[in-house]
DNA sequence: TCTTAAATATGATTTTTATCATATTTCATG
DNA sequence: CATGAAATATGATAAAAATCATATTTAAGA
């Protein structure tokens, strides 16, 4: 489905959303330990998605990772397609070369539509709507 | 999702569920290269499946792997199970212990009802439905 | 400007998965 | 009943993913 490292990823973003803000940042040691991933591990991967724009950081004293703004309007699937790259989720499940609907695999019918569904989902919800979800108990935590 | 090797052991199944019979065993050399999967590779997962009654073989001259008739009457899901485990598929996406609707994680609704359906039309479907869609063009082979 | 606290860059180690190799067992056939 | 053709059992190697370690850079504050 998806690595191990993007749902590592995924649990320190969201934790991010819920607790972090730009006046208020945390560093990795306070991030690690609540949702359960190695420090140096989660260390890596949050550098990772800084690099690359998804969350925002500052270092030296009083720094550490925190959503800005424009970080909670993201969705969950660019997360995964920096940790994992772009087609994992979309690749063929029996791993022919490409999946489409002109050369389909015999298994193709049976996953096709649930799987794009499954896609729409998770592209369409942003990070500040699955916080609001868990403030309003539809989605728990810690992770 | 699933791992290599499953779908490698499904490229086989599908592709002895079409040629073989009790009455045309077919060997390894002859199953690797049509399914582009390397032959002791696939050997190993062919062992597996046999060793675990999913499917049938002989050794000794004229022997080889087929499909007898309980054979072709598992299902997809089987074959996962065997070679992968248990529950990998229906783990939380993001790695919770127990995925279920009591304590779900942020993002459990957005992919569960998708997988779910994923997973009835896997296991609802048999490898001889498999063969008919083949046979009928509504999948494609070889892989 | 000096010290210290933090992220960053880089890379090493471990574990898991994928791949390959080979000696042994079984069976059909002459 | 001997020979050879096949699967089987077992384990070795290679590649990838996960995990851990450390030296460097940046920024705050005394
Ligand atoms: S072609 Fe195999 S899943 Fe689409
Ligand atoms: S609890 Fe996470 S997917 Fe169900």
């Amino acid at each position: 489905m998806i690595s191990n490292s993007s749902k590592y990823a995924i649990k320190a973003v969201l934790f991010l959303a819920v607790h972090s803000s730009e006046e208020n940042k945390i560093m990795v040691k306070d991030i690690a330990e609540p949702i359960n991933v190695p420090q140096p591990y989660i260390a890596k991967l949050l550098q990772e998605l800084a690099k690359r724009k998804l969350i925002s950081s500052t270092r030296g004293p009083k720094g550490g990772f925190y959503l800005s703004e424009a970080d909670v309007n993201r969705n969950i699937m660019e997360i995964v397609h920096v940790i994992d790259g772009e087609k994992k989720l979309n690749a063929c499940f029996l791993s022919l070369e490409h999946c489409n609907e002109k050369n389909p695999c015999p298994v193709h019918h049976l996953i096709n539509a649930s799987r794009a569904t499954m896609m729409k989902n998770l592209k369409g919800k942003l990070i500040k709507d699955l916080v609001l979800d868990v403030k309003n108990g539809k989605g728990k935590l810690p992770l």
